[in-house]
DNA sequence: TATGAATGAGGGTTCATTCAT
DNA sequence: AATGAATGAACCCTCATTCAT
């Protein structure tokens, strides 16, 4: 949230406005059909200063899922650090989701659409952070398992897969069909219903 | 799996080649980076020959899209007139993801990379089908929640939610890390896992 | 008018059914754009079988131009060794342009639009053709000349294009426009008038 | 005359140079066979740059289009706004044509082989330019014909064709046999043989 | 004769990137 | 910092033609 806050706060650059710029038209025409030209344009700038900005397509397009991915470790950074109730770190986490897509949605869209699954746009480097998520993920859900509130006879690793294969299914979901979060009364009940099915059902 | 059966046997025609062709090309290199050319070579066969069998590209994707969607409607259709064991369809729907992984790893990452969450490749069209396959699995959901065996305070739809995802992030992880299944027990302990987990989480 | 009787008489053999639909098709769609396959699914026959009856698109043009220019030329030649009334030989070829149009419009498009005036698909021996009728008009002309009834005073090319030109801007108004002949009546008072017009501008 | 002046005097931007290539180009080729390729090598510039000044190839030849429209109407309405010299007028569209051949023979041979007559490149749009210029062109001899000058029992429409289609001729040879105008002489010869056919042949 | 599968050269267009100003 | 002219590789698609059957 801090992580969003100074992204929030920053000066109105002009490297930032193109980043915006980017995130917007890379949501609405998916990353391959984002110009670069047609991200100047949004920005309201020529498009030879994208160049004096950023390296390349890839270089914005690597900033922008820097931006995601930062927010995100500090938030598990954050959560991991907190307290030994692994009920709540896991509600956070899902809270951290449908926040970030409520306040963020353009990111949130390009992180499901474009990194989430995109063998196309997957490169080493990039791969190296779903691998680290996990194993962040997988340390709370262990975490959960050796204080004997998780049930151990599955594997961490897949309890994992569940949890976050649950959380990231909404968040698709609404993004794809291009519909808000209708309000707080909502988002408690997703949150509600993934980590009631989740916990009851991964506890011993 | 009769669909299946059906497309492995079918004759080595021209067409059926390029369909091959095209399925691995695109899985290697992703749908934008697949050039026709890449799939002509990849079948053998000239470049002109694919315009004679495919009108054009997105034609061809069209019918890899026909082949995911033919079989995994085939296979719901045939759970859901089945019985009345609910816990024992989702089971099935399971394991026909990882089978379908397990004999046709190309399609499978296909639709994980490119449907599943490809805005870029997303006409109404192609929308329709992930509507009815969601529709459908809630049919199944709704059906345990009638029959008292599922709680009825959470939204069929959001249970669904969970239970898919859950399901596809297995299938991913393994889509995107390029691992195989390694065995039937493997197999046995990630479909259990997942039953497990949602029935004890989701049941009342 | 023996040469289009001859045409209209030939035997409905495959050969005359490609003939007719190459006609169709490139009136309808032009030379350029008129694929052998278009003329074939005209013909209702297969395209190979095209190629088994012409040489080639090009082959299969020149068919054309040939029958237009077959018929011209008998039409000219059967008006020049016809008598000595120079007026009557001047009215029997705009009679001969606006029958023509009247009875074979596609084959009259053809000439107008890709041949008369193009270019593109203007061979060397293509031109002699024109060459060739040119000079058979100007002949007339000359005679008209030498006998005292035309003016001395300017070039019998000159008048030649004149007439020439005064009479084919009708056909190819009525081509460009896609607008038939109405009737008798409106054929003659188009003879009339160029035949007037241009005979008593012409004649000393 | 003043608008080709314009044009002439353009400075030399690479739209302009690329402008005249174009001409040539099509001029030599044919619209159908002049590649892009082919008018970025005349004009000296890499390919891609044509697509900075022209959005497509069809623009490019509606812009060479629009030049020769804009001209001629330029001079249709100059003279059309004269005075009430009928003959005169039409000697100066007449002279108008020859000039421009002798000025700009690379406009003119694009009019008569690529658009005068080519159903192929017709659109609405520029059939609409055809049927404005002889709606114009109509009216003078209209003009005429209320002024007692022009004999009345012939449409006004039938003597246009006549007048534009005798004038139409010599250029159209000229275009088709490459050849310049020889002189003024000639010029002077090609327009008094023109307007004296006509005028008397139409006057009363 | 007849079919249509098979070939492959060709061309229009796009767009990331560079660079002179 | 800022502009947008300039470059050119890349790629989809068309279609005349050939050829095996």
């Amino acid at each position: 949230m801090s992580a969003r806050k100074r992204a929030a706060s920053l000066p109105e650059t002009k490297q930032h406005l193109i980043f915006e710029a980017a995130l917007k038209v890379i949501r609405e025409k998916g990353l391959h059909r984002a110009r670069m030209s047609d991200i100047a344009d949004r920005a309201g700038i020529s498009y030879g200063l994208v160049y004096h900005y950023f390296r390349s397509k890839e270089d914005l397009f690597d900033a922008v899922l820097n931006r995601w991915w930062d927010e995100l470790f500090a938030l598990i950074d954050a959560v991991a650090g907190e307290g030994d109730d692994v009920r709540a770190k896991l509600g956070q986490v899902i809270r951290y989701f449908l926040d970030t897509y409520q306040q963020n949605p353009d990111l949130t869209t390009v992180f499901v659409t474009e990194i989430s699954r995109s063998t196309a746009n997957l490169t080493r480097d990039r791969l190296q952070h779903f691998k680290r998520f996990f194993a962040q993920m997988e340390d709370i859900i262990r975490e959960g398992q050796r204080s004997g509130l998780l049930r151990g006879d599955f594997k961490a690793r897949y309890l994992t897969y569940i949890f976050f294969g649950a959380m990231e299914a909404f968040v698709s979901a609404m993004v794809l069909a291009d519909q808000p979060l209708s309000g707080d009364a909502q988002k408690e009940q997703i949150v509600e219903s993934i980590l009631t099915v989740f916990w009851s059902g991964a506890s011993v």
